[in-house]
DNA sequence: CTGATAATGTAATTAAACTACATTTTTGAT
DNA sequence: ATCAAAAATGTAGTTTAATTACATTATCAG
């Protein structure tokens, strides 16, 4: 029994294609070429037999089975199954040929599923105990200062800002690292910080934490493990997301950091309760006027 | 052959979740236990065989596979591949029962889901020739101004410019409605004005686009179809975007459309080629010496 | 060159899906 | 209420496909 296959069996799930692209150069003559029959189109796989595959390869059915066990799969039952669930999850495995076709990438196959294949990333590695302890400084914080710098940063600490106000949060903003080392300076025990920084080495966020940090307020640092920014902080939701090789398509990083302010902000909103209601329907109200509509639109949002 | 089954041949694929959903009230007596058994967790049902599900259930095998053909699937074998397809699409579906044991959402889940729904629901409504002819129309302009109102469209448009700059296209954003409209009344034939809104209602927007194309500027619009924003663009982007009922989550409607933002972005980087990994180059060149580091990071991204 | 090991295939077995037909239940008409 | 027809359901048998056991072939190391 294999790592993988006790994995298997402990209901973990196997990124079969992940498995194996990272294994294909290992496998037996015989195997490399089931492999290469099955990337050559993955949906195909999921609906084909083994007799199937065994003769459009020219191999034998065992060896189709040996293959999926060399995957650290059961059989090829539980190979399709996997294949189908991976499938799915990242767009970009969809008939790569038609991609071959064009010269270059279909552009929202390549930037949604990085996207979703990212997000998948951030989901599995998010750490709910931290979630909530950083949900649990923001909800009982004076007021919360966000800061980034360098663009996609800047704009998520915005956004976090604007989360966070509609719940009564006392949010700020900022992404000029004068302001926040000088406001970092005003704040006190019941105050925090969040530094938002996918590579955690902007000096200007590491200095303004440090600065609050000294004056007693609570820091927290949504970025990658291990950066220099994790030290001076207090809680730290740290992902290690992976960057996509295609330089004309932006980080999906930034996307995923918006998405776990808004994991925040949810819980912070629950916390919260029927106070946050009360907000949010005289922000709705406030608005309502403008648009003279009111189905259920982001209004503001 | 039903319908279904047509489009399960001619490879389209069904929306089995949905599908089952939508049935279930149709279905006779026995098929409904087996629905209800499957629908208790979806994923086990990935996981099983005919006779399992049989015994659990109190029902014989072939009403199983009836079951199956009721979802217009052409048997057991295709109803589970195509179930662990749908099942990774949306991750709201994983293990519903873990969520009914605490009272409220597992938050991450709540939020990672319904964006992971809302983009592939935005992904099949994107026009490919739309986001080509508004690509082109940026790729050309001598001026691109990009303006939200709102707070989430504001930000779209700032990280609108801030991808767009880095492709030498000379970018602004403004949310300040007087700013806009003083902005684009400078504007003219070879001149670009992207406005983004969820709504599609915000007067300074349908304002400041009239004015831009009254000067001969080009209008583009992220929006939702048919609102008033619509109307005075020459190009839309339209995205009639579901909304999740959870008021406490936020939108994810303003995190598909900078995901829209990077479509149009690397199309545009595309066009402009090698110029642009020279403009790429000298950003990283500029931004180096600040960290120390060259691994594929998104530094000031 | 030889022996051991690994890879691979053939043939048989097993498991699981599926079909055909019988039985039971439900529905609608009188 | 009764009866016939239609729908639902199950039993038993058949077929398909995955898998195993064992034989054969190929490769590697000494």
């Amino acid at each position: 029994m294999t790592e993988e296959q006790a994995a298997a069996k402990a209901g973990r799930p196997i990124d079969i294609i992940l498995k194996l692209r990272n294994v294909v150069d290992s496998l037996s003559a015989s195997e490399k070429q089931v492999a290469a029959f099955i990337l050559d189109d993955l949906e195909r796989a999921t609906l084909t037999t083994v007799s199937g595959i065994s003769e459009a390869v020219g191999v034998s059915e065992p060896t189709v089975i040996r293959f999926c066990r060399s995957l650290g799969c059961e059989g090829f039952k539980d190979f399709k199954i996997r294949l189908a669930r991976n499938l799915a999850v990242s767009l970009q495995y969809i008939n790569p040929k038609a991609r071959a076709a064009n010269d270059r990438p279909a552009f929202s196959d390549l930037v949604f599923s990085s996207l979703v294949d990212t997000l998948k990333v951030a989901r599995d590695q998010l750490d709910a105990e931290i979630v909530d302890k950083a949900a649990k400084a923001i909800d009982s914080a004076r007021q919360v200062a966000f800061y980034g710098v360098g663009g996609g940063s800047s704009i998520v600490a915005q956004d976090a800002a604007n989360r966070f106000f509609r719940f009564g949060v006392m949010a700020t903003a900022h992404s000029d690292g004068y302001l926040q080392r000088m406001q970092a300076s005003t704040f006190g025990e019941e105050d925090v910080v969040v530094a938002i920084s996918a590579t955690g080495r902007p000096q200007e966020l590491i200095d303004s934490l440090t600065i609050a940090k000294q004056y007693g307020a609570t820091t927290l640092a949504l970025t990658k493990p291990g950066s220099p920014l994790t030290k001076v902080s207090d809680v730290v939701i740290e992902l290690n997301l992976p960057e996509h090789p295609e330089i004309f398509k932006p980080t999906a990083t930034r996307l995923v950091f918006l998405c776990v302010i808004d994991v925040l902000a949810t819980q912070v909103g629950y916390m919260r309760g029927e106070e946050v209601r009360e907000t949010l329907r005289r922000i709705r109200s406030s608005l309502s006027s403008l648009h003279e509509t009111i189905d259920p639109q982001p209004i503001g949002d």
